[in-house]
DNA sequence: CGCGACGTTGATTTGCCTCAACGATTGTGG
DNA sequence: CCACAATCGTTGAGGCAAATCAACGTCGCG
């Protein structure tokens, strides 16, 4: 029996017992991506969960005036999809690209599916991760809508300590949702105090 | 056997069988609330799940200076709770308000869970609930993040018609991210064209 | 080594907010 | 059921946060 990350991940919520994780090895893809791989283009339908094992991911809008909006990181022992896509099996709006050459493991619709029909505890562990990220998500959206463009960075450099050292300034500004210029007076006006 | 409207929306899903559905009835408590009434402060815990059989509800978060954000509506068919603030047990930011006088389900959080562990049947249609209220809630970072104010508001009409006659612009102000004054603006230079 | 991404600065513009005021509607308490 | 109060929708003047466009030195990667 071999333990992968995603069991290691799983047995924090609900350990999988050894006939899940049978089930669920069988059913894993590992790929080693080098920088700027995308796994996920506007258009198709995503068709997997990604687990990053190491490097780093994002997954962003791209907008009219051809503006990458970016939703989510990912780096090590996260999760990253586009749950509407993947439960809907509607084209997705979003793109998922690697910004470090990364580690990952993938599980395809058909499987997690299988794994759902086969496995309550896969069930479970799986509808946490969701939730997780959706309530991530409302705390972003609540955060967005009351609060200023330094906040929202001064937010993000304190939740992210690690990953604000790791991606450039650009990847940030992208993230809470102002230009990169702007995002470098911001920086200048806090530096200064 | 009673069929509660909860039971009938289930059954768009994951049809409850007898068994689930005499656990569910003998949880539910029902509610008939006037206008204004509310049922989650911020501070408060949110340990109920609710679901609008009549009316009209909204949830909101107050910002620094006293301003309203509203994050989400339901009318007839809709559940509405802070999910954040009931799976991890902690105060909500948040308040839920009627903006109608409503008639109201609600299930405690003791009784969710058990429910989860008496019926697979229930604890998959709760977990399709809130895959689609996190689907929708993406949708809408998308969209905040990536129009124009009078975008959105053109987008709200398309998606909410009935909504839009029922609720004042003021409410609709808030939950697009605007001021009333400047939706008001907006609304003119529509209605110009 | 060279080229493209990065971080920064400045000038200008713009989308949206703030504050103030007004009549029209709606809701409610007596 | 009516009268008063509150909320609503709108308009205008003025202000600010953030975008846009342009330019330039630096750095890391291929």
């Amino acid at each position: 029996m071999i333990i992968t990350p995603i069991v290691t991940y799983f047995s924090k919520y609900w350990p999988l017992d050894e006939t899940a994780i049978e089930i669920l090895n069988s059913r894993i893809v590992e790929k080693k991506l080098k920088r700027k791989a995308l796994i996920l283009k506007e258009g198709q339908e995503c068709d997997h969960f990604t687990f990053v094992v190491k490097g780093c991911l994002k997954m962003y809008k791209i907008g009219k005036k051809g503006n990458q909006h970016n939703l989510q990181f990912a780096t090590e022992n996260n999760w990253i999809a586009d749950y509407g896509s993947f439960y809907n099996h509607e084209p997705s709006d979003l793109y998922i690209e690697t910004l470090e050459p990364s580690h990952i493991l993938q599980i395809r619709k058909n499987d997690v599916f299988h794994l759902y029909d086969n496995s309550s505890l896969f069930d479970r562990n799986i509808r946490i991760v969701i939730e997780n990220t959706f309530i991530e998500q409302q705390k972003r959206v609540l955060q967005t809508i009351s609060s200023t463009a330094e906040e929202r960075y001064l937010y993000f450099l304190k939740k992210y300590p690690n990953l604000s050292n790791r991606i450039s300034n650009v990847q940030i500004a992208s993230y809470i949702g102002v230009t990169s210029e702007f995002l470098s007076i911001i920086r200048k006006r806090i530096t200064s105090i």
